[in-house]
DNA sequence: CACATATCAGGCTGACTGACATCT
DNA sequence: CAGATGTCAGTCTGCCTGATATGT
């Protein structure tokens, strides 16, 4: 690797030192840069694919999450679990999918304090849709080859388990 | 790559059947999955250490190119270049800088209608004692080894490429 | 009782559009 | 003149804290 260091500082000017003369080793920081940027150039083309029908992907997110549950409804607090948000940001994110008649909320039969979110034939529609252009764009990793795709994917596994993601299943 | 799909709908309910079986090829989408959720999980973290110093991860940013700088000063409009973020979200950026007293506005000799922003004294101070934080946090990868670390960003950088990141250098 | 669930009020953040004054 | 630069007003988003009503 011997490359200059970038992100998201590349390309250094010489005149100012390279980080590892002034920090040390660069290889965690250049990485976790890299994710970061990745993150937005990705984000930015779903939101782009999902705009015109009325979603952002952290919305279509929720939509799929739905779409692949037994029943197709799942209660609030799973959701938050499933997708590491905060209730207060699921209770906006159902909100807003059920104005725009993808989702319907219903009273948990199994806990009177709950509510269930259920996906509806609208949202289903829209998730094969969206997933559809999404599919075709190849995720914005159309640069990547089917290995270099499951590589990137078990490093960052490794990342994720370590955070605790993956947490035990209980559906 | 025989687990099971993941993210952000893992573990798929079986019931539900699997993402392959309804989309096809999940690779891609396993692989920009995990970049989102790693993102968020960094940022947490980063966001948590910037927090005592009246930083974001995204100012700190900003923060570090100006400290790179051949002469400490750059304009606003190369600032938003090299983050790729909006001009008004540079003047936000820079605007939050310039209260905390990190960041100094002043006009561009060479630019009547441009603005250079300067970092100060307690800029470079407070750059260096964050790093070190998050440089003692391994950038929250320390799950990963050096060689892992070269690798994710080596995948990284040729979807960036591909996306027009690392463009021309003129400084 | 403690605890979980979900919502609401309100705040912060970053990103965006459109309009504008200024200067090259 | 067209074009670049930066700011402002206003909007939208997601995320958060704290308080609250409800139910287990």
């Amino acid at each position: 690797m011997s490359q200059p260091l970038n992100l998201p500082f590349d390309p250094i000017e010489r005149a100012a030192g390279t980080w590892r003369d002034r920090f040390g080793p660069a290889e965690a920081m250049a990485a976790a840069t890299s994710v970061m940027r990745v993150h937005q150039l990705l984000l930015a083309r779903f939101d782009a694919v999902c705009r015109p029908y009325d979603l952002t992907f952290a919305r279509y997110e929720a939509l799929v999450l739905l779409s692949f549950s037994r029943t197709g409804a799942l209660p609030m607090a799973r959701i938050g679990q499933r997708l590491m948000v905060h209730p207060t940001s699921v209770t906006n994110t159902i909100q807003r999918l059920e104005q725009a008649g993808y989702v319907r909320r219903e009273p948990n039969p199994r806990d009177g304090r709950g509510t269930l979110a259920r996906i509806t034939d609208p949202g289903r529609a829209v998730v094969q849709v969206v997933t559809k252009h999404l599919m075709a764009a190849e995720f914005g990793l159309a640069a990547l080859d089917t290995p270099q795709r499951e590589a990137l994917t078990s490093l960052l596994r490794e990342v994720r388990v370590a955070a605790g993601d993956f947490g035990p299943v209980d559906n």
